[in-house]
Parts: C-alpha cells; structure tokens; sequence
DNA sequence: AATGAATGAGAGTTCATTCAT
DNA sequence: AATGAATGAACTCTCATTCAT
C-alpha cells in the first residue's frame, strides 16, 4: 500500500528507458528514422503512446539519444591517445579493434550510415558524431607520418574511408559479406 | 498559334519530365527523400502539384525512375563485359573512370546512398540497384583471379567497398576530401 | 513516531487541500484554466500527480471548488440583507467595500473573468456564480428604487457592469490602473 | 478541361477564407479558443481537417487574423483623431457609435473579452489589440482635459471600463440586458 | 497539358486520469 | 496518505494524392 521507493522507481525506469532505447534503435536502423513511426515503436515495444514522452522529449531527442550512446559506448573501446604515436603493432590491434566493434554494434552502424547520408535531416547528430571521430583520424594521420609517407592526412582519410566502405558494405549484407577474408587483406595491405 | 504537331508536343513532355526528375534529384540528394515533399519539388520546378502526378504515378515511382536513369547513365561510361578480362591498363582506365563519374554525378551518388543506407525503405530500387552491380563485381572477380589471388570474390568486394567509402566521404565533403591524391593512392595499390 | 490522532490527519489533509487550492488558483488566474495541466499544480505544489485525485475528483472539479470557495468568502464581506434598504452611507460603504474586496482577491478575480467569458466551457460554475450575484443585485435595485430612479432594475445592472469593467481592466493592470482616482469618482457619482 | 483561370481560383480562395473565418469566430467566442479544436471547425464549416491549413498556418495565425480582422472593421467606424478635440454632441456621436459596433459585433466581443482575460495565452494579439485603443483612450483623456476635469487621464480609464462593463455584459446575455436604458443612463451621465 | 483546391489518413505530441504499490 | 509510471483519447498539423475545371 505504501509507495514505491525511488529506487523502484528509478528501476523501473532504467528498465523502461533501455527497452526503448533497444526497440527504437532496431527499428531506426532496420527500417530509417522516418520510416519508423513512433507508434511502431511503442507497438513493438508493448508500451502505450504516451509512454515514450514519459521518457524522451520527442522522436528526435530519441535518436540523438541513441547516436550519442552508440558513440560513447564506441570510443570506450579505442580510447585512441592522439598524442602518442602508433606502432605497427598497435595499428593492428586497432584495425582489429574495429572489426570487433563492427560486428557487434550492427545496429548502430546502420542506423550511423543513416545520420551521415541525410546530413539536413539530423543537423545536430551529424555535427557531434563528425566531431567525435576527429581524435581518431589525428591519430592516424600522426602514425603515417611517422612511417614517412608523403601525405599523412589524406592516407588517413583514405584509410577512413575505406573503412567505412568495409562497414557500410557489411551491416547492409552481414550474411554474405567476406568480412574475414577483408580483415586479413585490411592487416596485410597496413601491417605488411 | 498554329496547333503544335505531335513531335512538339513530345518535345514539350520530354523537358517538363527532365525538369521533375532534375528538380526532384536535387532535392532527395540534398534534403532526403522524406524530408522532401511532392510541393517542395512542384514549388522549385515552377509547375503546379497536378502536373507532376501526370508524368509519375507516385512519389515512390518518382525515386525509382531517377534512381534507375542514373544507374543505366553510369552503366552507359562503364560498358563492363564481363566475359573479356581486363588488363592492367583497363583497370587504370576502369578505376580513372569511376572517378570520372563520381564527380560528375555527386547529386546521384547522394541519392544512391541515401536508399541504400535504408534497405526496407525502398526495396524494389534497392534490389534494382544491387542487381546492376552485379556484372561490375564479375568483371573485377575475374580480373583478380587472373591475377592469381587466392579469393577472387572477398578481392572484389573489397576493391567494391573500398570504392563505395570514397565515394561516400567525397559527395558528403567535396570540398575538402582529397579526392585526387586518393585516386592515385588507389592506382598504385593496384596497378603497382 | 506515535500514530497521529484523528484531529491531526485532518488537519494534515485540510493543510494540503488548502495548498492544492491556493497553487490551481494562483495558475489558473494567471496562466489561464486550459494552459494550466495537473503537473503544472502538482510540481508548483510539490506534490505528485496521484495526490491531487485524492482530494478532487477532476480538474474541472478543483477549479469548481475554487471558484465557489471564492464567492463564498467574498459574500462573507457583503453579507447583503436585501430585504432592508441601503442608507446613503451604506453605500459608500458597499462600495468601498467592494474596491477593498478587489485588491484582497486579484487571482480570483482573474479567475473569474476567465470563467464567465466561456460560459459554455464551465456552465456549471458559471451557472453558480451568477445565482451568487442575485441578491446583491436585488439589493441595488432596492436602493435606486428608494431613491426614486425610473428604472431600477436597470441602474443595478449599470452599476454591477460598470463595477466588473473597473474590476476587469484593475486585475489585468493592478500597477497602473488609478484604482483610488476611480473609486472616488464612482462615490462622487452615486453619493453625491 | 481547361483549368480555372486565376481569377475563379481567386474567387474560390476568398469565399472559403471567409467561411473559416465565420466559423471560427463563431465558434470561439461561443465555446473558447482552447475548448474549439480544428476538428470542430472544418466539421461546423463542412470542410476536411486539412484544408484549414491551406489558408492559414495554424490555429494561433487563425485567432490572430480574426481578432485584427475585428479589430481594423472596428476602428473604420471611429476613425479617432487624437489630436482635435471632441465637442459634446461629437462625445455623443461617439457613444452611440460605441453601441452601434457592440450590437453588430457580438462574436468579436465576446471573442475579444475571451482573449484579453488570458494575457499569457496569446501574447502577441492581446498586446495589439491594446496598443490599438490608445488613441481612443488619448482622445477621451483630451475630451475631459477639455472639459476642465482634474484628472483627465482617470477619467478616461473610467469611461473605457464602464463601457468595457456593459460590452462584457451585453455580450453575456444579449437578451436580457437592458442596452437601450443604459445607453441613455451613459448619455445623460457624460452629454448631460 | 495544366491548375491548385480539396481530401483524409496518419504523423508527433499532450494530458487528464488510473492504478499498483 | 502518497507516489509516479502508465494509459489512451484527442489534439494540432502534414502531405501524398485526387479531381473538377
């Protein structure tokens, strides 16, 4: 009879908050942002309409929400140190890194590749999550220059983009894409 | 104020279409296909919202034709046969010409990741688009077990992926991705 | 940590249906009725949601409360008789009772202009606060008939209108309206 | 076949802003602004929901057209200039007048009381329609000035409250307020 | 071939109210 | 007596599409 204490409470939040999250960051990456209505996700979700504005302020708040985290949760796993310099050995535990990362944020890089390609849609997101890859292109760009190549930041958005493509390529297609086969030509092409 | 004969009313037709479909790239590649509206085309076009249900029969339809008028304009540069194997000075030529094409046709390139990015969005596109790529994998495929590799096809769906994140980093920044060193970068990683 | 008395559980409830009240007034009267929702009062108040639904059955019952708790204590001060007829001095006093009455009691008096403007949005209330009225109109009425005026009814409702377009344009500008420049007129008027 | 020349649209455009405009008027000096949803509108006007939205952009720019609507045809009948000063028979013409517009204009007052009693709730048209009575109150505030009084400035807010008074009351039960007997109660008060 | 007024389904959002605790 | 998570109906507004002219 007598009230939930705030720690219920704040657990039952917690719980709830982490179920939307989770559906709508299915839904938004399978499906596009603006394919997905906030009545499927409640839907899917097995909440009432209303709910989500019990949590998020509105559908963008969700996905900025959900881009942030993706990327926080992200750079926890590189922690890139832009001021030292990479060795070889590092470059690969880095490229390794990533492939490991890739496969199990599926997700979150479709619903990233989403963001980027319709740069007007998500101004804010794009900007931040642009801004967050600066430290690891710096970091790149520093370990070319130290291994004496003539043009240090364009291996490194070359490399960027590469990367990118090797993504892209897999989270539309995971079943199929040779992503081990590339890892190793990826580790062979850089790390000799 | 004679009566136009029917050549000129085909004309007529032929460029009002080319107005919707440019007008229409424009849009969808700069803003998204959602955030783009039927009047937002109609309004920059100068034509009245009626007329353009008169050339295509929906918004989808719309995309589609413009998204299959860019494949088969790309498809015309490249003429892959996929029979012959290519040399070494074909491929440069081959790599050369994608870069051609690439800044030729930025508006294209924006569109085409803006649905590939969203599969279940536009499925029929998605898959039409997919299906013409497929005679160009063939040929890089063949071109690299001519070459002795090992895995042929994990080859070009790298060189394929690879290709993909240029282009992608280049219509999202073309000013300031270095578009042409990486060129060169790509040409002697593979024509040595 | 003795269990509470009887008398002090309602003196615990009395408290916080004052407050409830005193909050849903002060919001009501200067954010309007309809702009002003629960958890406006209830987070102005400090209390939660459910609270409120403990001690009124409805916004629209709060508000029906508030207004007749306001009548109620108003006509404390009148307490007309209108079976006996006003002396001149009576009248002053009324109606400097009335200018004292106004300046205690602006929220209410915002509220209630909100409320009998719509009537068909609280026709219960609204209802209530004109049967509320009826004597101190019959009372007047009463006086300007003693005085011998032709049409008594109709001085009373010239008196009572121009008496709420005085209280209208002081509660929507207590700072600058003359309120003592004006009384004094209206005493001049009717006293001579 | 030939499309309506742009004369017949133009036609089609007035006469159905207008009957938008009628409607809501109706409706929300009738019920209020916040209990009268766009749905009661176009219901009330026999229209879709989404046409209202073809001629203005939302339920604020709709109040806001009809309240300055109501405002400019008011304002035509005074036609104040501020600066000569009013004789007494010119005091009486305007006071006639003054009841003239009350009894032609019985939803915009009632709409004009329902909007000025809830300043925060459209800020911007309360303010208008305020800055839009200060000529008339600056050529009463002359009048009295010119007819010796102490406080002229007083005055006049007396004089705008008394009629604001008996409008809000007229407005209110138009059948059974005594309009004519007060009429002449303020004419024989102000010309003498 | 061309116009733009009109439709209506469905979007995102709000909020009075309920209810398990 | 008290909490706040949860509901769902109703809101304002958008937009692809239709259609009379």
């Amino acid at each position: 009879m007598s009230p939930r204490t705030p720690e219920q409470f704040e657990e039952i939040r917690e719980a709830k908050r982490a179920l939307i999250l989770d559906t709508a960051l299915e839904l938004f990456a399978n499906e596009g942002f603006f394919k997905t209505s906030i009545s499927d996700i409640t839907k899917k979700a097995g909440i009432s309409k209303g709910l989500i504005y019990n949590y998020f302020e509105s559908k963008e708040a969700l996905i900025r929400t959900i881009a942030f985290n993706g990327i926080d949760n992200l750079l926890k796993n590189f922690d890139p140190n832009s001021d030292s310099i990479l060795t070889k050995e590092e470059l690969q535990y880095f490229i390794e890194q990533n492939f490991v990362i890739l496969q199990k944020n599926v997700y979150f890089w479709k619903l990233y590749f989403g963001i980027i390609v319709q740069p007007q849609v998500l101004t804010l997101v794009e900007k931040e999550l642009m801004r967050l890859f600066i430290p690891l292109y710096k970091m790149l760009e520093n370990y070319f220059k130290s291994q004496g190549k003539k043009n240090p930041a364009a291996e490194a958005r070359f490399f960027g983009a590469m990367i990118e493509g090797v993504y892209m390529n897999y989270v539309m297609d995971p079943k199929y894409f040779p992503i081990e086969d590339i890892k190793q030509k990826i580790i062979d092409l850089y790390i000799k």
